[in-house]
DNA sequence: CCGTTATGTATCCACGATAGTAACATAGAG
DNA sequence: CTCTATGTTACTATCGTGGATACATAACGG
């Protein structure tokens, strides 16, 4: 339940709003209000995933690395959540027990569908739709 | 990531296994390898879900609160997993910045719907059919 | 060519969640 | 009345998360 996913999100979200100007770590960190540092970790995943890329130096900063239309959350979530399984297994169940022998293997499967329904939903949705989204909800509440 | 909710399957699989004779918590915890104050705590929580039942004193022990094919996954997953929440979203973000005054109310519904694709996908399998896949596992490796 | 900016990475720490363990009051069976 | 077993509480070790600092390295600009 960390929040890892959520702050990536926001940086890439954050960065497809810079229209290709470099952001630095400290301007991110402004925006999701944490630490400089903790974003940098981030990025450094980010573009590891080839979906951020960071000129260094002055007026240097992060960058989209490619299209926000072309990242999924998906993308976003292998890139951040490194063991990407929202369930774990116990270990060592009971071998003499005809559950606790199978009860891994069985599980496993039933566990891997589910995750794998998420992650198709999660495919869905590109940072372009989250920029989108912010954006439409932006002008709603400025309007009232 | 924890192991409560695999372990609550492999409780109610083992239950049902049992033919409707009461299990005690040390033979359950004996199956899942760990404690039976923790087995208990489990159950306790299966049986205000209303998933299991249990009866005290000599020869009593946890049943099945119903039929194993009317509890599906997802029953379970939302007895054990209290806040039912696989993604966690960063709490204050700017609101001074567009994308950190949005972002959360952005996310949650994206969110959300993944988390509906997985509770669907957890809702297509029951204990029953778990409790089959184990005995199907278990005769192949027998056979060999 | 040197100072400034900013990244990338390592380290340390505080906090909370998980799970293992023990203890005990209570309820039911014989 | 005794034995069994539940239900619940409390305590603890361990680990993951996220906050904070530090510093070597890289690029830009005067």
């Amino acid at each position: 339940m960390n929040t890892r996913f959520a702050v990536a999100v926001h940086i890439l979200a954050f960065l497809g709003t810079q229209d290709g100007i470099p952001a630095s770590s400290e301007l991110i960190a402004g925006s999701v209000n944490t630490n400089a540092s903790l974003i940098r970790r981030l990025l450094s995943q980010l573009t590891k995933a080839g979906l951020a890329r960071s000129q260094m130096g002055t007026g240097g900063g992060a960058l989209l690395a490619m299209d926000a239309g072309k990242i999924t959350l998906l993308d976003v979530y292998r890139a951040v959540d490194e063991q990407g399984d929202v369930f774990a297994i116990h270990q060592d169940p009971n071998p003499k027990c005809m559950v606790g022998r199978n009860i891994q293997a069985v599980l496993r499967v039933r566990i891997d569908e589910a995750e794998r329904a998420l992650q198709a939903e999660l495919a869905r949705t590109t940072i372009a739709d989250i920029a989108a989204d912010i954006a439409a909800k932006d002008s709603i509440s400025a309007a009232n």
